[in-house]
RNA sequence: GGGCGUUUAGCUCAGGGGGAGAGCGCUUCCCUGACACGGAAGAGGCCACAAGUUCAAAUCUUGUAACGCCCACCA
C-alpha cells in the first residue's frame, strides 16, 4: 500500500486558470448580483479524512458540488463552498500506530503526548493532499477559510455541545455492552462493525439440572460461543414453547464453575432454533445483556481488555478467548457434557479498522440518549424543510431514525476530540466543562479529565454550522445570521444515517435551524465488475489517472453523464472518452469562430437570417430546460443537452451554415451579423459548460474577443437569463431549418448510397407536401445548394418528380436526386421496394388501430388527429413510392 | 429475514401510457482550409418473463426470474 504523497500535477492549461481564480477572490462568497444578489447559497463539503487520497467517489461527489456552485455563483447568488477535512479517529491513529511501528516504536513506549504531535505531525505531512487534489478538479471551494475538525474553534464548539448536552441530560455515562475491538482497544459503534461470514460451530452443551425435572437430569444449550459460558448467570426459554415450561423455575449446576442459575422465560428466545435452550451470558452479549435486565440477572465479566480470561477460572485465566473455547469445549467432552456438534454458517461482527473479531463486552461509556433528537429530525423531513434527491431517500433517513438506538460517543483513543468531563478524585466533584477548570471548584483540589475521546462522528455532525462560527454562546456569529441554514448537501448514501440524520439532530437541536434544504445522495460508483471499487476487488479507477487521460474537465462531464436516479453507477470510462473528446470538440467550435473574426465589431446579436433565429430558439429553450433540470440536480440530463445542443445543433448545423457567409466575398453586414451571432451564441454555450468544464470554457472566455468589462472571468460572468431568451422562440425559424436539414441529409444520403462523390455537382427537385413549407424553403436555397452541392435546385410544393430520378421521403418533403447516368438502377429498385414494405407495415398497423372502434370513441381527440394524419401520409408515401417504381420500369 | 435498485441496440446506459434513443463499438465513404479526440451516410432492439388495468403498455399494477446494493441478525 502506497502512502506517497501524490500532488495531481495540473499545469499547462489548467493551473494558471485556477491560480486566476484563487487571486482574484472567485473562491471567496461571492457578492451576488442580478435578480438573485440578496440570496446566499452555501454547501458545505463532507470533510474528507486527512488519511484519504482522492477515489471515484470524491471525483463524482466534488464534481456534483461544484458544478452546483459554480452554477449558484453564476446566476448571481452569494455562493460559498466551504472547504475542510476531518481528522479521522480511528481512521488516522491506526495509520500513525503503522507508521510507528515500522520504526519500531509503540504508541504506549512514546506516551500520549508525544502519540498526539505524532498525529499532527502526519497531519501537516498527509493531510493536505487531498485538497490539493481537488485544487486539481478545478473545485471552487473557499480555500483560504479551510476547516479541520480539531481547530480549536472547532475543538471548542465540540465541548460546548457535549457540556451543553449533558447538562440537558442528552449525554449519560453507563455501563453498558459495546461492540469492542480487543486490538485497538477500543469500543467501536454498532455502524462501524462490519459482518463477515463465517462457517461456523454450533455447540450442544449439557447442562446439569439441580433437581431432576421429569425424570431429567440435565438440559442442553446450543451455542456459537462456548467460551462465553463461565460468564452465564442464566438459562432462557420461550415463553410460547409449551415443552419447556416445566423447566422454567428449575436451575441448573453450571459446569466447570459450579454455579446455580435460574432457567426462566423470555419473549427474545426462539423456540425453534437450537435445543430451544438458550445459555445467557449478560456481560458479553447484547441480546442477553437485554434478557438480563428484564430478568435481574447478574452480569459476569470474563475477560479483559485484550479478550483475555480473566483470573479466578482455573486454567482458563489468562487464555485468550480462542484458546478458551478449544479448552471448554475439550473439558466439556472430558466430562461427558459435549451432546453435539453441529456445523453452523453465520457471520461475525469484525472492526472495520483491523478486521479483528469484536466482542461484545460490557464496560463504562459515555451515550447519548437520541429520543429527544430523533423526533425533531423524523419531522423536518416529513414536513418538507429537509428535502432529499432523489425522493425516495426520505423513507431510508426515516427508518434509520425510526430504529435508532443511544448513541455510544466515547472511544479508548488518543487521537480525537478528549471528553471534557473533569474528575475531582478528592471530594468526588465532576462535571463537563468547556474549558479545563484549574481546580475542583468545591475542594480546590486538582482534577483530571476523562481519558477517552469522542466518536469521529460525534464532531462531524457539528460540520455545517461549527464550521460557519457557532460557538454556542447565545451570541449569534454574524455566518450564522447570514448564512444559515445551507441550501445544499451532496454526499454517499452509506453516511446517510451516521452523517446526514445526525446533522439534522444536532442542527436543530444546536441552533434550532435544519442545516441544509436539500440533500443529494449521489449514486455509489461501482466497479466495472457492477461491485463495489475495492482494493481487494481490483476494480477501483484512480481519479488521478482519468484527470490526466481525459483532462479535470474530461472527467467531470463524463462523471456527471452517468449521474441519474438509480442508486448504483456501473462506472463507464468510454463516456470520459466522449467527453474529452467533446472538450476537444468545444475548443475547436471556439478555434473556429476565433479564426472567422477579421473585421469583427463588438455588438449586439442581428438574429437576422432563419439559420440565426433557428438557433437563438434552441438556445432558448436549452436554458429553459436547463434551469428546470438544475433545480432537480438532474445531471445526466444536463450533460445530455449541453451535448446534443452544442455539437449535434451548433456545430454540424450552425457553424456550417456560417462558413458560406464568412466569406470575404459575403457582403460585409451580414458577415459581421454572422460573427456577433456566433460570438453571442458561444458565449452562452461556455457560459452553460462552464459549471461542469469550468477549464476549457473559461481557456475560450479569455481567448476570444468577448466583452469581458462586466465579467473579467467566466467564473464570474452571468448565467443565461431564460426569460430574456425566451423572446428568441421562433416555432418558424426551426420549421424552415428542420426542413434544409431535411433536404441536404435526403440528398447526403443518396449520395453514399450509390457512391455519388461530393464533389459532383446534383440536380435536385425538392417537394414540399405544404405551399407555405416550400416558400421556407425556397428562402433558404442558398444553404441547401451549398450543403448539398447541388447543380440545379427546384423547390416547389408538388413538384414533379424528375425521369431516372432517386426518391427521398421525409415527413414534410420529398426530395428527387437525378441519376441519369450516374447509377444503376436496379439498386434503387431494391431499396424502394424494402423501403414499401416498411411503410406499408407501419401503415397497417396504424389503418387497424384507427378502425378500432374504443380507440375513436376514447383516445384524446388530437391523438386520433395526429395518427389519421400519419396515416394519410404514409398511404401517400406508398402512392410514391409505387410510382416510382413504376417510372423506373 | 426486511428494504431498495436494476433488467431497453454487441457494450455502457438514458427515456417512459399514444409510431424505440444516446455514447462507444461495427459497416461504407471522406485527412473538405475548427476538429480524424473529426465529417457524411448506414446496419443493428417482439424495451427480462407472465398475468392484469386500458381504446392503447417498453412505459402503470401484481407476480416470477436473474443480478446487485443497503439494513437487521439467529444463541
Amino acid at each position: 500500500m502506497s502512502e506517497k504523497k501524490i500532488d495531481y500535477d495540473f499545469a499547462a492549461h489548467e493551473k494558471p486558470l485556477f491560480d486566476a481564480w484563487m487571486s482574484h477572490g472567485y473562491f471567496h462568497r461571492s457578492a451576488g448580483f442580478g435578480k438573485y444578489a440578496d440570496q446566499p447559497f452555501t454547501m458545505v463539503i463532507p470533510p474528507p479524512n486527512i488519511t484519504g487520497v482522492l477515489h471515484m467517489g470524491h471525483a463524482l461527489n466534488e464534481t456534483i458540488q461544484d458544478t452546483c456552485t459554480r452554477h449558484a455563483r453564476m446566476q448571481g447568488k452569494q455562493a460559498r463552498w466551504i472547504l475542510g477535512t476531518d481528522h479521522a479517529g480511528i481512521a488516522t491513529q491506526t495509520k500513525v500506530d503503522k507508521k510507528l511501528a515500522d520504526e519500531g516504536v509503540s504508541r504506549l513506549q512514546i506516551g500520549r503526548e508525544n502519540f498526539i504531535g505524532e498525529c499532527w505531525h502526519w497531519r501537516d505531512e498527509y493531510g493536505n493532499t487531498i485538497v490539493n487534489q481537488i485544487k486539481g478538479m478545478g473545485c471552487s471551494c473557499d480555500y483560504s477559510d479551510e476547516h479541520f475538525t480539531l481547530d480549536p474553534d472547532y475543538a471548542r464548539a465540540v465541548r460546548q455541545v457535549f457540556s451543553d448536552w449533558y447538562h440537558d441530560g442528552l449525554i449519560y455515562r453507563g455501563k453498558r455492552i459495546v461492540n469492542w475491538c480487543p486490538h485497538c482497544t477500543t469500543a467501536i459503534a454498532d455502524d462501524e462493525a462490519e459482518y463477515v461470514p463465517e462457517a461456523g460451530t454450533l455447540w450442544h452443551l449439557r447442562y446439569p439440572l439441580v433437581e431432576p425435572v421429569d425424570g431429567r437430569d440435565y438440559i442442553v444449550v446450543a451455542t456459537t460461543r462456548p467460551e462465553t459460558m463461565l460468564g452465564d448467570t442464566g438459562v432462557a426459554v420461550s415463553p410460547k414453547d409449551p415443552d419447556k415450561q416445566k423447566y422454567v423455575g428449575a436451575k441448573v449446576k453450571l459446569p466447570l464453575v459450579d454455579r446455580e442459575i435460574p432457567i426462566f422465560s423470555d419473549f427474545a428466545v426462539d423456540a425453534d432454533f437450537g435445543t430451544g435452550f438458550v445459555k445467557v451470558t449478560p456481560a458479553h452479549d447484547p441480546n442477553d445483556w437485554a434478557m438480563g435486565q428484564r430478568n435481574d440477572l447478574p452480569r459476569i465479566n470474563i475477560f479483559d481488555e485484550a479478550a483475555h480470561v480473566v483470573e479466578g477460572y482455573g486454567p482458563f485465566s489468562g487464555m485468550d478467548r480462542d484458546e478458551a473455547r478449544e479448552a471448554i469445549v475439550a473439558a466439556f467432552d472430558e466430562l461427558g457434557l459435549l451432546d453435539k456438534v453441529e456445523d453452523h454458517d453465520h457471520s461475525v461482527m469484525t472492526c472495520y479498522r483491523c478486521h479483528t473479531k469484536l466482542e461484545p463486552w460490557e464496560s463504562e461509556q459515555w451515550f447519548v440518549a437520541v429520543d429527544e433528537l430523533k423526533k425533531p429530525a423524523a419531522r423536518a423531513v416529513e414536513e418538507g424543510d429537509v428535502q432529499f434527491h432523489p425522493a425516495r431517500w426520505q423513507q431510508v433517513y426515516l427508518d434509520w431514525l425510526a430504529n435508532l438506538k443511544d448513541w455510544c460517543i466515547s472511544r479508548q483513543l488518543w487521537w480525537g476530540h478528549r471528553i471534557p468531563m473533569y474528575y475531582c478524585d478528592a471530594c468526588g466533584w465532576e462535571d463537563a466543562c468547556v474549558d479545563e477548570p484549574e481546580a475542583c471548584p468545591v475542594c480546590g483540589a486538582p482534577v483530571r479529565q476523562d481519558e477517552d475521546v469522542l466518536d469521529t462522528w460525534f464532531s462531524s455532525q457539528l460540520w455545517p454550522f461549527a464550521t460557519q462560527g457557532w460557538d454556542g454562546r447565545g451570541g449569534a456569529a454574524p455566518q450564522i445570521v447570514a448564512y444559515y441554514p445551507t441550501q445544499v448537501l451532496s454526499t454517499a448514501r452509506d453516511i446517510m444515517g451516521l452523517w446526514v440524520a445526525r446533522m439534522v439532530m444536532a442542527s436543530l437541536y444546536c441552533t434550532g435551524q435544519i442545516p441544509f434544504q436539500h440533500v443529494i445522495i449521489h449514486p455509489t460508483v461501482m466497479g466495472a465488475d457492477g461491485k463495489p471499487m475495492s482494493k481487494s476487488r481490483g476494480n477501483g479507477v484512480d481519479p488521478l489517472r482519468l484527470m490526466r487521460d481525459y483532462g479535470a474537465d474530461g472527467m467531470r462531464f463524463g462523471m456527471l453523464m452517468q449521474v441519474t436516479g438509480t442508486q448504483d453507477l456501473k462506472f463507464n470510462e468510454e463516456k470520459l472518452v466522449s467527453s474529452r473528446n467533446f472538450a476537444n470538440k468545444i475548443r475547436n467550435a471556439a478555434r473556429f469562430v476565433g479564426m472567422n473574426l477579421q473585421g469583427y465589431t463588438p455588438g449586439d446579436p442581428q438574429p437576422a437570417t432563419p439559420a440565426d433565429k433557428w438557433i437563438f430558439s434552441r438556445l432558448a429553450t436549452l436554458v429553459a430546460s436547463l434551469d428546470g433540470l438544475y433545480g432537480e440536480f438532474e445531471f445526466g440530463e444536463i450533460t445530455r443537452l449541453l451535448y446534443g445542443f452544442f455539437w449535434n445543433e451548433f456545430c454540424d448545423w450552425y457553424i456550417e451554415f456560417s462558413k458560406s457567409r464568412l466569406d470575404e466575398a459575403n457582403d460585409p453586414a451580414d458577415r459581421l451579423a454572422c460573427q456577433r451571432n456566433l460570438m453571442f451564441v458561444l458565449r452562452e454555450a461556455i457560459s452553460l459548460l462552464h459549471p461542469i468544464m469550468p477549464f476549457v470554457t473559461e481557456e475560450i472566455y479569455q481567448e476570444l474577443p468577448f466583452d469581458r468589462s462586466q465579467a473579467p472571468y467566466l467564473i464570474g460572468a452571468p448565467w443565461p437569463d431564460a426569460q430574456a431568451l425566451a423572446a428568441y422562440a421562433d416555432p418558424q425559424a426551426e420549421r424552415s431549418i428542420a426542413l434544409v436539414c431535411q433536404a441536404v441529409s435526403a440528398v447526403r444520403s443518396t449520395r453514399a448510397r450509390y457512391g455519388i462523390s461530393p464533389k459532383t455537382a446534383l440536380d435536385v427537385v425538392v417537394s414540399t407536401a405544404q405551399p407555405e413549407d416550400a416558400a421556407l424553403l425556397e428562402a433558404q436555397r442558398g444553404l441547401v445548394e451549398s450543403m448539398a452541392n447541388t447543380a440545379s435546385l427546384a423547390i416547389g410544393a408538388g413538384a414533379v418528380k424528375p425521369e431516372a430520378s432517386a426518391v427521398v421521403l421525409g415527413s414534410d418533403l420529398e426530395t428527387y436526386i437525378v441519376l441519369a447516368g450516374l447509377v444503376d438502377f436496379e439498386a434503387e429498385r431494391a431499396r424502394l421496394a424494402k423501403e414499401r414494405g416498411k411503410l406499408a407495415a407501419d401503415e397497417q398497423k396504424l389503418a387497424k388501430k384507427l378502425s378500432n372502434q374504443g380507440f375513436l370513441a376514447k383516445a384524446a381527440p388530437e391523438i386520433i388527429e395526429k395518427d389519421r394524419s400519419k396515416h394519410a401520409e404514409l398511404a401517400e408515401m406508398i402512392a410514391k413510392i409505387d410510382q416510382s417504381l413504376a417510372e423506373l420500369g
